[in-house]
DNA sequence: CGGCTGCGAGAACGTTCGTTCTCGCTGAGT
DNA sequence: ACTCAGCGAGAACGAACGTTCTCGCAGCCG
């Protein structure tokens, strides 16, 4: 196993971890025979835990971002993009390991005491915002619909989480069907 | 001070440590400080410390709901009513201690480790849900109306926690004004 | 005035956690 | 075969935390 490959292994059992267990559940030794790498091992690859902690939540916006634009992708009218955002959090809150958004958990837990995660937590919803609002621009609809369709989606995850059911997704998703047409006309 | 005078101060100040730093990050030695209680009077009063999470947790829900009923009080139309739930989220994210929804944060911070927690977040968000409902119906709106209007407020807590403004409101409170009159129709 | 009860201050205890250190093995190079 | 650098396993360390214990003082009853 490589040195990158082994590194992406360590941060892919981190983030499984934190995110079932909460990051300060899940101690460094849990995440040493979890992962099986040894401690030292560990320390050499990253300073501390906070830097793995950091580089979860880098590849976790990764793997989101990516996640929700190829899903956007299959299909191809403008509507019809605005609205797979909800269907990918469909299949989302449908994983059985889903326990909601993981920046707001992160934050939730560590953002009043660690200014990074709290600044990686803005980054990823900025860029959702971002990402949301280049659609609602491409659907030539107005910009204040923008930030309506993210607090719906921003919702649908808390209340899944919570909940512990997936109808947040359907939820939000005819709510978003209401607002497009309606910011349409 | 009574007994359950000092009750109160004390779960009153454990609950703006907790709200403003996270639980986790707040020891009983904080608590105790804070309060300028001994720790002898704080473990003859709660068995635990968490024990006193939940107290404030359920202290939490009560203040909450107490609020913004009030607020929804203050208008007399079915439709100001709904809106006004909006109006309160406003006021609260203009707060300086503002930090998101409690019980998302403790859900995201002890919710996997200790299903007390998760119980009375599952409890509180279920009341809010009622409470829209029972608006929703007031206004002879369809019930599927209710579930979309507490999303949205969900997501405006959200929201506006991670981002640090107060916006998410506004813009809650506009597409909620979109669903209610599209229902209507 | 003397003894007893209750309480405050803070030390102490046992555990957990992040991080570092020790030690012994392995395996490559000569 | 010998050496030595590097690594794995786990002990060790120092700090923090939840919880309990000790001790000494204050105040009340006789």
């Amino acid at each position: 196993m490589s040195q990158t490959d082994l590194r992406e292994h360590v941060v892919k059992t981190a983030d499984r971890l934190y995110y079932a267990r909460g990051i300060q559940s899940v101690g460094m030794d849990d995440l040493r025979a979890e992962a099986g790498v040894p401690l030292k091992r560990l320390y050499s690859m990253f300073p501390s835990k906070n830097a793995i902690v950091l580089e979860v939540l880098q590849r976790r916006h990764r793997i989101w971002t990516d996640g929700v634009s190829a899903r956007v992708a299959t299909v191809t009218s403008p509507r019809d993009k605005l609205l797979a955002v909800y269907d990918y959090l469909a299949d989302w809150f449908a994983d059985d390991s889903f326990r909601g958004c993981g920046f707001i958990n992160a934050f939730a837990e560590m953002g009043a005491v660690t200014p990074e995660v709290a600044q990686l937590a803005r980054e990823h919803k900025e860029s959702f915002q971002r990402f949301v609002s280049d659609l609602v621009a491409q659907a030539g609809a107005p910009a204040d619909l923008a930030p309506q369709l993210a607090i719906l989606a921003e919702g649908a995850q808390t209340t899944a989480a919570i909940s512990g059911t997936t109808e947040a997704a359907g939820q939000a998703r005819r709510a978003a069907e209401v607002l497009i047409d309606a910011a349409a006309r």
